[in-house]
DNA sequence: CTTCGTTTTAAACACTTGTTTAATATTCTT
DNA sequence: AAGAATATTAAACAAGTGTTTAAAACGAAG
């Protein structure tokens, strides 16, 4: 008979939070053994190594990163909308993961990491929402803002996630307890939505 | 007599190469001493630990990191004009010093860090450039949308910080080269500057 | 040259790291 | 219930960690 979770389960869930918070690097096998209440022994015994782990949880990280994007690009609403509903629901999203959008950025940053990875199908699923046709069509109607992929991408993610990941340091700098800067980030939202539709849809 | 740089300099500057490529936790003492090309003993003779030799690099770097914005705030220039130019100043500045956002933001993340550090101080000499008055004089002239001291800043660092940050994940997902993403935020940057210019001081 | 304080070294310290092993406990099948 | 397969354990492994120590090398002053 199965438990509710199995002893596979816990040791991945623990991986998740300690890897996210402390980052691949940061932690120990015996760590996240301990934080899944379990023998260090069986993380190789489920996993084969630390490292094999890691890619598993950054592997499901990487999509819970791009998949709140897929969704809403998937409706059927005009263009200027998606862009509200999007920016609404990735601070909805970062609000409930703020530790993620580091820890990928971090991730990609170490030489031994996941670098050579198929990352690129992330931006296929998302091609394939039809997103992209919209865009270039748009632009091409002179209703949206010419601009390339990549920095209609950019824009979007920098004024998204860098407001989460950098809480730590706008506290300190500017002496904010939690709870106001997470009323701080609503605030902000409301402002980054108005400057990017106002940016990429100008009126006239 | 004293040779051009000295042990104690050499080390250092290991320590600060080192540590902003791979974080604290990313390296050991040894790898420090050795890109010093010295013996590990002597970190801990001249900084007494790790630890302390972190404080040291991470202080400095947290005054690289907020001191190219004093300077461009002192000018007397319209203010309009000033954000332009500091715009300007901050993508030059981290096409320099590329790792340094994500050193400082991770490692602000970290419990043992520095958490407790007087980074205040910053605010204050920033303020000292009489840029926030000259903020709430134009605010209250109409002449700039108006906006709280944490989301002005916010909206300045997440549109220069995050593409230089986001560098090996944006060059993953859109398959570039690094020469074709550098390319590419030389682009960014004039759309940033024209969007944060038209948001902040909207002409009528 | 000798002495003295400073700088540098190799070696050792105790501890943690990722991983493996071999024995034990548990579960499933017949 | 007996046996086979699986799951779990404590213990050990070699390698690496930050730090200390005690001896050696060095430079300047007498």
């Amino acid at each position: 008979m199965k438990k509710d979770t199995t002893t596979e389960e816990k040791i991945k869930e623990a991986a998740r939070t300690v890897f996210l918070t402390k980052g691949f690097e940061g932690c120990s096998s015996r760590e996240i053994a301990k934080a899944a209440g379990m023998n260090v022994a069986l993380v190789n015994y489920y996993f084969r190594s630390k490292s094999q782990l890691f890619q598993l949880i950054f592997k499901a990280a990487m999509e819970d990163f791009m998949l709140s994007m897929i969704y809403v690009f998937s409706t059927d609403q005009p263009l200027e909308d998606k862009m509200r509903i999007f920016i609404e629901r990735e601070y909805d999203f970062l609000a409930k993961h703020p530790e993620l959008p580091n820890f990928i950025i971090n991730e990609m940053n170490r030489e031994e990491a996941c670098a050579s990875n198929e990352h690129s199908v992330i931006l296929e699923k998302i091609a394939e929402t039809g997103i992209f046709n919209d865009c270039q069509k748009a632009q091409a109607e002179g209703k949206m803002r010419k601009m390339n992929l990549i920095s209609l991408t950019l824009l979007v993610m920098s004024n998204c996630q860098y407001p989460v990941m950098a809480k730590n340091l706008m506290q300190s700098i500017h002496q904010l307890t939690k709870e106001e800067y997470e009323e701080q980030l609503v605030l902000h939202k409301g402002y980054v939505t108005e400057m990017l539709v106002q940016y990429l849809f100008p009126k006239q």
